[in-house]
DNA sequence: AGGACGCCCTGTTCGC
DNA sequence: TGCGAACAGGGCGTCC
């Protein structure tokens, strides 16, 4: 479930891969996915141009097209892009490709449809037309306390709401709430300044250390929660004991009962 | 404001 | 063994 890591992972390899090279074809086989333009305009768009930058801002990002205007994507639950020379096999479900005029391409491969492709003069604009809250990487301490102060919900409630912060979700939440040892329905008025501060320090260490390690749950350090799932195990990496499932948000919250307390 | 719910979607997993 | 139901959870909309 791409989640800010990944998707800034995403962002890398594209960044990597398909910058300065002219657009040749733009093929979009599920125009469902195109939220507000149409397969023909994302052509003219882009046909004849390269992209040059790369953008991020939670789950969203963009590939900044030459001379203005930006390709935006969005993973929904089992969405990634690859970028694949002449003759490499391309991935089974792709809904957008790019083919540049040296042979390769760019796919956006998205299975359940879920995602979203869209075009904007500006990423700014999408950011404030999704009307998503700051980007939970940049965010200092100062903001993250302002932003969380005041509000009623449960933790984890807070720490997926994209409107709030951008870019924490299911899975992340639990990894970050695992860490900090705080039970996922803890009310927001329950924690102090202090459990404020280690949320926020361990918010920031493991979207970092994911990012790190290239968001392959296989990579991180075993006394995570994602890398215990990885490896098939239901059991906490800390204290051995049963891993619980808790319904929060209409989200399946995975914790550990003995470690996480109210 | 925030929680509960439903919908979209399809590959995988589960249960009979 | 096989088949259909349930599940997974991103965003988004509605209702209370």
């Amino acid at each position: 479930m791409p989640e800010l890591p990944d998707v800034e992972v995403f962002r890398r390899h594209i960044h990597a891969t398909s910058l300065g090279q002219k657009v040749a074809a733009v093929h979009a086989p599920s125009p469902e996915l195109l939220r507000d333009v149409s397969p023909q305009a994302l052509g003219r768009a882009l046909k004849g141009r390269a992209l040059t930058n790369t953008r991020r801002h939670g789950k969203f990002m963009a590939a900044i097209a030459e001379g203005g205007g930006c390709l935006v994507l969005h993973y929904g639950m089992t969405g990634f892009p690859r970028y694949f020379k002449r003759g490499d096999k391309e991935p089974g479900h792709v809904r957008l490709r790019l083919d540049f005029e040296n042979g390769a391409s760019l796919a956006y491969d998205c299975s359940r449809k879920l995602g979203q492709v869209l075009w904007e003069r500006n990423f700014n604009n999408l950011v404030r037309r999704k009307g998503l809250g700051p980007d939970a990487l940049r965010l200092d301490y100062e903001g993250f306390h302002d932003l969380m102060k005041g509000r009623k919900g449960s933790v984890k409630t807070a720490l997926m709401r994209q409107e709030v912060m951008a870019g924490v979700g299911n899975v992340y939440s639990d990894e970050i709430l695992f860490q900090a040892r705080m039970h996922p329905k803890t009310p927001l008025p329950h924690l102090d300044d202090s459990a404020l501060r280690k949320l926020h320090e361990t918010m920031h260490t493991v979207l970092q250390t994911a990012i790190d390690k290239g968001a392959q749950p296989d990579a991180l350090s075993p006394d995570w929660l994602l890398y215990a799932k990885s490896q098939g195990r239901e059991h906490c990496p800390v204290c051995a004991g049963s891993i619980e499932k808790l319904n929060v948000g209409g989200r399946n919250a995975h914790y550990c009962p003995a470690c996480q307390k109210h």
